[in-house]
DNA sequence: CTGAAAGCGCTTACAG
DNA sequence: CTGAAAGCGCTTACAG
């Protein structure tokens, strides 16, 4: 079964398919009887007519199409993101591609090559490491895009990212004010400048308040982080020569692995062990010590994300770039101390 | 900066269009000379060319795109299924409209649209309540799709769905195993055959073993369910003249709000009350009963379901119904009986 | 072995 | 007020 055109319209009706596009697309009406208008109507009615997009992008060069790039939608974070991107992206019409490049930049660079063949308008991304060249790609091809989450120092584009350098330092303001001195912080190796943030500003803060940082209370993880190694990690973090009083988890996995582990262990949350992290642990609400945790305002930042994109891809702006302040959800696992000893 | 397109590296040449699409194309390559072959890649990748798909499409009437329609993307039911499809799509060069209901008809309608005017060329859809004649229509204008979790009788469609009903029925086996016989199941008022599936299971178990079911033991509660209901279906299961020694919720939504009130209510899991579920809860390893439950196998779920559309794609087949069976993961919060109490 | 040409379904500058 | 016509960037049946 064919599917109507514009054309079986015109013709049903003896019109010119310019006609009928102007009426369907309430352009020029003003020049345009109301009858046939009304008749132009009813017709595409009847015969069922759906604009086919794929023609109209050929030749408007225009798909209303964004390219979603995370690392792994089934990573909550990033489902989330994509579920308040897709709302915002709809109500200006635009439809989301999304993909997963699992912090690979060769999967990185398919994607964006499989979204341009399908000539997607713009892009949201949540970079992996090493991505600096395939934007600068995008930027020379005048392709717009926005980053989420992530960002780098150059090239520069528009990004939309949280305060990190703030997060941290509100996390260990916060652990401080509980009485724990020697703060432990488990977060990954990596350039990524959103997690060199978070060390930062846990570092700024202990030295605001000249704190001692011993090295070794700086783990830095594999992205593709396994439970072991997060065991590992708060194993030397306990041990050793200056065990840590509490443990700022720089991401939500990290924290998850590290709250099962401790679950674990005969230790408790949070008289024997403070804890807290980036992002909310999903069921951490379950743990006999919810999680105390920095969170990011992604209603806002996903609308942020896209409103700069379509800005952005009716014309070239200059540069947006927003650092989004965090707040702090205080539950039981930084209880101060005092009162956890006594609980 | 207007991108290269096929007649500029034939103009470049001085050949004809046809021949550099297909080199481009690997088609009818015993026909062409080598050597022109070899110069039309080389000014293709110097010239950076970008095949347009939707000029492809266009031609083609084929997009190699299929639209997922879930109930809500943020759901980790669903962002794992969204990821399990992305990358069985991508390996037959597939990509991924995504789309969230809401488990609303009208806005699953408007879904169906919108993708239809791209010319997706099949979906992969988790219809909500009252889909049928959508999905008639979609049948009418021979779009392939297949559902996914959920089902209906009526129209005969392609589904890839778990046996729900053994599900539940391992489910309730399970908890008279531990010894308890009055069960209560909190699941959705709604006509969605997966969950009357689940009550069905339930029922025929307790019939099989010659138990009573009390109506007041069955809750069913709103689609768009909020933690009040939860905790008032709780409440009555757990007073009433027959209160539950144990509970079964059809849905890791629901047995979330439900883990988070009983945790709050001074009744222990499993000595006081034992908890089962369908579908993992995120986190639920924190609680100090981790939770029992009912596995589907998304991963060959998923995969199952893209393989189904693009089958369908290439040729219209028969119907494939596949139910697949779930997998009993026992945890504590089913320990038996006389294990619990002494614990 | 190769290419001119039609056509996919739209939009829109232009002529009347 | 209206329409013929060009053209977006491809594919491919057809003619040579």
């Amino acid at each position: 079964m064919k599917r109507t055109s514009l054309k079986d319209i015109a013709r049903k009706l003896g019109v010119s398919t310019t006609l009928v596009s102007y009426v369907l697309n309430n352009k020029k009406l003003s020049r345009i009887s109301h009858e046939i208008a009304t008749k132009i109507r009813e017709t595409a009615k009847e015969l069922n007519y759906r604009p086919n997009q794929i023609a109209k992008s050929l030749k408007t060069n225009k798909t209303d199409t964004i390219g979603l790039i995370v690392s792994n939608i089934s990573n909550p974070f990033s489902s989330n993101m994509a579920r308040l991107i897709e709302d915002e992206a709809k109500k200006s019409n635009y439809t989301v591609l999304f993909g997963s490049s699992d912090e690979s930049v060769l999967k990185f660079g398919n994607l964006i090559n499989i979204f341009l063949n399908r000539q997607v308008d713009g892009f949201i991304i949540a970079p992996p490491e090493n991505a600096e060249s395939q934007l600068e790609l995008l930027q020379k091809n005048e392709i717009p895009f926005v980053l989420i989450d992530r960002y780098f120092s150059s090239p520069e584009t528009n990004y939309i990212v949280l305060d990190n350098f703030l997060g941290s330092q509100m996390a260990v303001n916060h652990v401080l004010e509980g009485g724990r001195k020697k703060i432990g912080l488990i977060t990954y190796k990596s350039s990524l400048l959103h997690l060199l943030d978070r060390k930062a500003g846990y570092k700024a803060l202990m030295e605001t308040h000249n704190l001692p940082i011993h090295e070794q209370w700086i783990k830095e993880l594999n992205l593709h982080v396994t439970s072991t190694e997060v065991e590992n990690a708060i194993n030397e973090l306990l041990t050793g020569p200056e065990p840590v009083e509490a443990i700022l988890f720089s991401s939500n996995t990290l924290a998850s692995l590290g709250l099962d582990y401790i679950n674990q262990l005969n230790i408790k949350v949070p008289s024997d062990l403070a804890v807290i992290s980036f992002d909310e642990v999903e069921g951490s609400n379950l743990f006999y010590a919810p999680l105390t945790y920095i969170k990011q305002p992604l209603r806002e930042m996903g609308q942020a994300a896209t409103q700069v994109l379509l800005k952005l891809m009716e014309d070239k702006q200059e540069l947006t770039r927003m650092h989004f302040e965090p707040e702090l959800v205080i539950r039981k696992s930084t209880a101060p101390r005092a009162a956890a000893m006594t609980d």
